[in-house]
DNA sequence: GCGATAATTAAGTCTATACATAATACCGAT
DNA sequence: ATCGGTATTATGTATAGACTTAATTATCGC
């Protein structure tokens, strides 16, 4: 059976052996239905697919290329710290440092995105692996939109883990960056001399509120953000190139 | 008209109203199709889009629910240096610092994962932003798979470009990290003291056939790496919720 | 009660068809 | 030659129906 899947298997093989080079037309999805012996629906969902992870480039009338990829796309996935460091066979550790409620200044209002003097709730978190720092947590939740948080007395469970638990968001922004640790990032990581600091920065919103901004930092020898890319040629042995 | 993106915008609705919560079943296909007046292909292809966004996670027989999302994923996307320099603004320049044809190395060997042996094309260069030092790039390319390369000089144009014009690649892996500055960066990169440098590494395959690690460090203060998720809601005007 | 088997369910996929829409190509009038 | 409208074209989307497949639930024999 001709599935949207051999035909997604099948253009990738042209892209790759270069057949069609970056940039180049393919056939219509009428004439690959014919020549594949398909319905169009099959191919116009294989080509939507290709379109969608950044291969192929489609617009009406004009047809559909091969992308000329300029940039190279990486997802990293941002796990909750205690599932990151379990998952690691260490012992997870956390420790709240300071909880305070404060409304915002100058500085707080444009990091976490509200307007100034709205109430914020300021926390600070040491998170462990196996007794070790491994990230401090610098947060603040925008009390306007949440509420509930100023009932949250965060002793037991990380701010992290109550929001994923209790809270959508339908944007947000991460900002990667390495710099050398700020005075409080001395005291609370064993920094060797010269240990930089990686920096996850994180705001996210609900429709046009702004529900948190967080500042993670992590100690830079060690700490590695990885993303790995599913090859896009596995699992070709059942369903492409069947004959030729 | 019912289509499948004001489906996918009730739904999200639905969510975010927590109408269901993490977790819970929503209706099946049928109900769904009946409920909005439409043809279960309808229904399906919203729901095969959230569950590709990681909002929904769907299984035969059990039915949909709401993915209880343990991670935030971020795209970032990397562009080619000299695009993202010249969109700023900036003067783009280059410099080919070194190139030299070797074998692999045990260390070289694992870093761009090719057998002991295998002829290598090691280059490092610097790219410079209004003629200060912005990217040191530290590349292996695998002659093996790519012996085109042996060809090229590299002087004017960057390995970096001249790799994404050519070469296609099916898998790709990244990682993150901040560092202090080798002695290789400290020389070329004129960085404050104690400046870090933030790190990135790829790696690409072809196949099973490694093409290519690159190691590319910016000096930490000024350099960050962005990440930006569309707005879920964007644009529910016109489509969603048009009565209620 | 247990374990194997059958029935049921909901998603997964393919098809043929129809119409919508964006973008290009063409052509005629000024 | 330029402007503007019209025809053409390839993708975008919706539909009804059929069949497949994974996974749960029910059932039967022991």
């Amino acid at each position: 059976m001709v599935t949207y899947r051999s035909i997604k298997a099948k253009i990738l093989d042209g892209i790759i052996r270069r057949d069609w080079a970056a940039g180049d037309l393919i056939p219509n999805e009428e004439d690959l239905a014919r020549d594949y012996g398909c319905s169009r629906s099959t191919v116009n969902r294989a080509l939507q697919e290709l379109a969608d992870l950044g291969i192929l480039e489609r617009r009406r009338k004009a047809g559909t290329r091969v992308a000329l990829r300029q940039t190279r796309g990486a997802t990293v996935q941002i796990p909750i710290v205690r599932a990151e460091i379990e998952q690691g066979g260490r012992r997870y550790g956390y420790v709240l440092l300071d909880r305070a409620e404060t409304r915002a200044d100058a500085a707080s209002a444009s990091l976490i995105d509200v307007p100034r003097g709205t109430p914020l709730l300021h926390l600070r978190c040491l998170h462990l692996a196996d007794g070790t720092p491994w990230q401090l947590e610098d947060r603040l939740i925008n009390l306007a939109a949440l509420p509930a948080a100023r009932a949250v007395d965060f002793e037991a469970v990380g701010p992290n883990e109550w929001l994923v638990m209790q809270v959508p968001y339908s944007r947000c922004e991460h900002i990667f960056s390495a710099a050398p640790p700020s005075d409080a990032e001395r005291d609370h990581m064993r920094l060797q001399p010269d240990e930089p600091v990686f920096v996850i920065e994180r705001r996210t919103w609900l429709g046009p509120q702004a529900l948190t901004h967080v500042r993670l930092s992590h100690p830079g020898l060690g700490f590695r953000m990885v993303s790995r890319e599913d090859d896009l040629l596995a699992g070709r042995g059942e369903d492409a190139d069947p004959g030729a």
